[in-house]
DNA sequence: CAGCTTTGTGTGCAATCTACACATTAATTC
DNA sequence: GAATTAATGTGTAGATTGCACACAAAGCTG
């Protein structure tokens, strides 16, 4: 899971950054069986966190997601959207991180003020396809992990609430967010996108309606069957029409209630 | 529709605020023909902006946004929700204020130079009963007014967008939104219930099934019919089931497509 | 009270949703 | 290699909803 450093930016100077404003990103994967979150671990404690920056004086702040996300993912260009901008007062006050790790000398005295400061953060959210991400930690962290969503550990202080909140936008706005193409490998089975609408809605789906209407949909092609083993018919590969896919999307489709 | 200053804070000393973040709010009311814009005119020149303020140190974003919107409509827990966070870097470059604007001493020196620094912006969206509604102008603006949408007048920065994306985000999420009970007064007639949301989603609605649909949900009154001159049958009065409104509000109702 | 206008309600047709049933295919088993 | 089995692909019937329009009811005008 670990990478060296060399996507790692330098936390040099605080002054270059916008003071109070910063970023947290909710990253989903889906490894075609559940959704997962990409969390990096807080050096010498078990505490986990989104992957998250600050924006350069110069910088729109769309473009500091992306910058953040393509240097803790690797994924050029994914796909990233704000959903909320988390405002309270007191939203670092539960779980912070222990004294032990304050002493850890991981940054300069500059840097610790900055960080000290009252912060508001603007939640990102990414669907990237798991198999193509290279997760890579950053100078806060030990290592990074993709984490199942119906298992995660202990966030630092409210990742948990910007997780639910990002999922629950998901789900909301799952017509119109190219979910099948940033998710899904290149090709997969109808099986297998509809595992991953039934993850993200929480609920079962009706397996020959949900195939039929993504069929007359018709932004999916047909390839030839899968040759893998099994006591049973071999299914399709699908893989999508990208044009096709993005038209609907932007338009917002009803597939599901 | 100005206001003697009773309602109006002081701005003394900017440290007391977060620096580099601010809040615009998009108020939304029903004349029960329009949609209207709450705005305020800038001193002596023929731009307006949005009312808008800044964030308390020991304030939650939240709070601050009805504060704001409190000094400024004098309605107290009005309806309001964050939509989006605008920050890009450029965000102020266009429909800046002229240079006679800036010499006109209204802001102390420090005050100016907290003001010129770069700002990241909430935008939050407030649906408001007009005629409940006193626009009062706040130390930046001469006078406060509402505007109908269809015709706003040249406006500050990029708080044209900024209305732009809100009326989006209110037509995508008019089924989750108390638009009704927040923008219509208490009685109402079927007829402006449905022209509501036909200003809403710019288009014609049949007449006949909005009005089956909406009674069939069951959240609407029936009084006395109206008493009112007309060459015609006079209409009932409705007015809102509150809880069980607010219930199907938060669950979502697809009345629309 | 005839005529007009607007509100309130009913009806028929089409499209969609939903829950199944059935058909198809390929690996396994004998 | 034929029967079995398990999973995919497709069809169908009933219920529900959407949609366009027609008709009935009610109140003002003249």
């Amino acid at each position: 899971m670990n990478q060296p450093e060399h996507h790692q930016e330098h936390f040099t100077d605080p002054s270059g950054y916008m003071p109070g404003v910063s970023i947290d990103c909710v990253v989903v994967g889906f490894d075609l069986e559940e959704l997962h979150i990409l969390l990096l671990k807080w050096k010498d404690e078990e505490l986990w966190m989104l992957p998250g920056g600050f924006i350069l004086l110069d910088e729109d702040m769309d473009q500091a997601a992306t910058r953040i996300l393509e240097q803790r993912t690797g994924i050029k260009l994914p796909y990233l959207a704000q959903f909320h901008t988390f405002g309270d007062v007191n939203r670092r006050e539960k779980n912070m991180l222990s004294v032990k790790t304050d002493t850890h000398r991981t940054f300069l005295t500059e840097y610790k003020a900055f960080l000290e400061k009252r912060f508001i953060s603007t939640g990102y959210l990414s669907l990237v396809e798991m198999q193509n991400c290279l997760p890579t930690p950053d100078i806060m962290s030990d290592y990074c992990a993709w984490k199942p969503l119906s298992s995660l550990p202990k966030l630092l202080y409210d990742h948990g609430e910007i997780v639910d909140i990002a999922m629950v936008h998901l789900r909301s706005r799952i017509n119109y967010m190219p979910v099948g193409i940033s998710l899904l490998p290149e090709k997969f089975t109808m099986k297998e996108f509809q595992s991953l609408y039934e993850r993200i809605l929480h609920k079962e789906l009706d397996r020959g309606n949900f195939q039929k209407k993504m069929l007359k949909l018709d932004f999916l092609d047909r390839h030839e069957k899968q040759l893998t083993g099994g006591a049973h018919k071999a299914p399709y590969l699908y893989s999508f029409n990208e044009k096709r896919y993005n038209e609907l999307v932007e338009r917002g489709i009803g597939y599901i209630s």
